[in-house]
DNA sequence: TTAATAAAAGATAAAAAGATCTTTTATTCG
DNA sequence: CGAATAAAAGATCTTTTTATCTTTTATTAA
């Protein structure tokens, strides 16, 4: 569904998030430890994030990253965006470069509930709540 | 969402249904070029698809590919998991390799309905409703 | 039985994704 | 200021996926 560099990207945002609400930065090695993944691509992608502005960075002593009161409130769409395009949400089911209501693959109808409900779940959750739920250790982000 | 191969897979698979309903066989030559896939990588996959029995092959002159009448009733998800395995179905959305009810992952309760559809949907699309479509010419295997 | 055909099998190549390492830049603090 | 810290940037490497090419095997039909 989702590449490594998007479930990295999404677990470090969410992590990066819990420790925002208690007003802490993370650096990329507390990140990378806390979501078991390696260090030096999941700093390679927060790059990526931070260059789009998802996320704060700050160099040198005491930096690391930071998610705004705001940008906690990001829904979940916008990180998988950043990183995997948009063509999980718009693109054809079968991979058809054109593929619409009036020339449809032979998925596309059937095709469309599924993406509806991606869609909503991605629009819906924001970065804010999966953090509470790691907070409330109703939800983990390492086995 | 599902990798090339298997986009490949299932248009392949939908086209000879297709001939195969009209008691023809579909040589890889002729499949690749009406669904439009490379025709060496297409042989590849109907080769792996062979041998799990989701297709029958012929050799020789007159000989190429077909799928019984009781195959044509096969799900679709039967060709995604040959393919891609049951990662998409099974796996945890932000790929760890254990999440459960018990521990689960941030994502995890509100992927579950996502899955559901998908998993759905695959289950109940059966590979003569997708040729259907096209026989009608209410879908296409093609730009 | 042999020439032609078409898929299977195997080897190889190219591109993309995943991952690491090194150097540079910005910041902090003594 | 200068040493230490931490991310950015760039280069490189590995693995997986995608794709092609060559050889072999099975089948048909002349």
């Amino acid at each position: 569904m989702f590449s490594k560099a998007c479930n990295y990207g999404i677990r470090a945002m969410v992590y990066i998030s819990q420790k925002s609400a208690k007003n802490q930065r993370a650096g990329i090695k507390e990140i990378a430890k806390a979501i078991e993944s390696p260090e030096a691509f999941t700093g390679k992608i927060l790059q990526q994030l931070s260059r789009k502005k998802l996320v704060e960075s700050v160099k040198g002593p005491r930096g690391g990253f930071f998610i705004t009161e705001e940008g906690r409130k990001m829904p979940l769409v916008k990180v998988v965006e950043a990183i995997d395009g948009d063509q999980l949400m718009k693109g054809c089911a079968l991979g058809f470069s054109e593929c619409s209501e009036e020339r449809p693959c032979p998925l596309h109808n059937r095709f469309v509930v599924v993406r509806r409900e991606l869609t909503r779940m991605l629009e819906e959750t924001r970065l804010e709540e999966l953090s509470e739920g790691v907070v409330k250790g109703d939800a983990f982000l390492h086995k």
